[in-house]
DNA sequence: TAGTGGTCTAGACCACACT
DNA sequence: GTGTGGTCTAGACCACTAG
């Protein structure tokens, strides 16, 4: 990377800065390697360290860098692409070994998922009390990418009783498996940018409030909303994925 | 006597700041009022103005606030559902009035379009040399959503020979028109974070550098990649949907 | 012209990962 | 302990919008 000088220019310099460096990433780096650390690349183009660090959190939005306190700056390699197409259809723990199962507890659902799950509930129904809550984690290559929270309401699966049901690992397995008892009969999906709450930064390995991609998907069976996901994904390492070439049979 | 670990872990002042902010938004502002300038909010807080933005920040990442210079901070409306799904298999520009063509020139494709184009061609076929460049915009509710760069090589459009027409409008409609001619296979598509080019902030009426969600697709005929979309959508407005439950006869 | 958010500086200290 | 990125401060000036 040079010491050339920034130039005077209209633009603003931690712009400037994140153009020259993301081209010398191309062209003199390897992915994995190591940056110089921030005091020396703000010495080195003549900014203040905090200049430096905007145009480096751009480029770690892109998915160019990564930063990990206390070890350094490196090259990211490029994106992992990440399958959510609904193309399936399938209940969520139904035959994909990427998604690990690891806890539930029964707690009422947030404002924001109890309007999905009552949406289209007729007036005078029951109300949506409390739902099983299963945590999941989805690795590819044996690194987490998402964490999700799956609500599923007692009367999706009328063979777990609430009361009778201890949280915990199992508890998961079982809600999954009276899942699949139902017929599924679509599922709506929903992208948008979020940042990271602690508990799923945590398992992220991410710092909270860390850009995330959240995928909010609906399953509806017997004309009601059955279950509701809410999937974290990192947004610095993944692409998210809707073939529907494989539908049709084209090799991709 | 070891040094006991007492748990208080200091939560970062701009972590709890956005807490507290945000909890102030559910409960005393409207959508759309503005909030008191960043200096005053500062102030009222304790904090340094540049602690205070990085909530304001986080916060504008959310979709909950936005901020014009020269005007202020104001509550945002929730976001808009965008659908982007795949299930309709049609050609950019087959009545979606969504989308308006703005412009269209013949340029070299970007290395990243290049490598989709050239996936799938067989090793001694003719190299993608030139592309018809079609630049589109996506309004809903009278905003600016999402700008497109939709690229066309010559071989998908052979009715149009590059050197005769003249880059323009009427070259955007007549590229997006030839198009239909060829059946439509498939549709292959991904969604990941990025930053907004500078031509591309400037149509959606943000910064440089603003995050959006950058939606990619293929479109596959003959068993080739036919075209290829990268779409920009702003991230702070805009929920990327991607319902397959019409195809269902559902109502949502 | 006045007021807003956007950029930038030159420091300081802290939390964390290595050795 | 040493070095890294993360947080925070108290200023300054710039670019833009609106009355």
């Amino acid at each position: 990377m040079g010491t050339t000088q920034l130039e005077s220019v209209p633009e603003p310099k931690y712009w400037h800065l994140k153009t020259v460096i993301s081209e010398a990433l191309d062209s003199e780096f390897q992915v994995g390697e190591i940056l110089p650390n921030e005091r020396e690349l703000a010495a080195r183009f003549g900014v203040a360290r905090a200049t430096l660090r905007q145009a480096l959190e751009q480029l770690e939005l892109e998915g160019r860098l990564q930063r990990r306190r206390g070890v350094g700056t490196t090259v990211a390699p490029p994106r992992v692409g990440v399958d959510v197409s609904t193309a399936q259809h399938r209940w969520p723990g139904a035959g994909d070994a990427s998604w690990q199962p690891l806890d539930c507890a029964t707690t009422p659902p947030p404002a924001a998922v109890l309007r999905l799950l009552e949406a289209d509930t007729e007036p005078g129904a029951d109300a949506v009390g409390s739902v099983f809550a299963v945590r999941r984690l989805r690795a590819t290559h044996g690194q987490a990418v998402a964490a999700e929270q799956l609500y599923v309401p007692a009367a999706s699966v009328p063979g777990l009783v609430p009361a009778d049901s201890p949280a915990g690992p199992a508890l998961a397995h079982a809600v999954l498996h009276e899942l699949q008892r139902l017929p599924l009969e679509g599922q709506d999906r929903a992208v948008e940018l979020g940042s990271a709450r602690a508990d799923d930064a945590r398992e992220l390995d991410r710092l909270p409030g860390s850009p995330v991609l959240v995928v909010t998907t609906r399953y509806l069976s017997g004309g009601r909303t059955a279950a509701v996901s809410v999937a974290t994904y990192r947004a610095d390492t993944c692409r998210l994925t809707f073939g529907d070439v494989g539908d049709l049979g084209i090799a991709s």
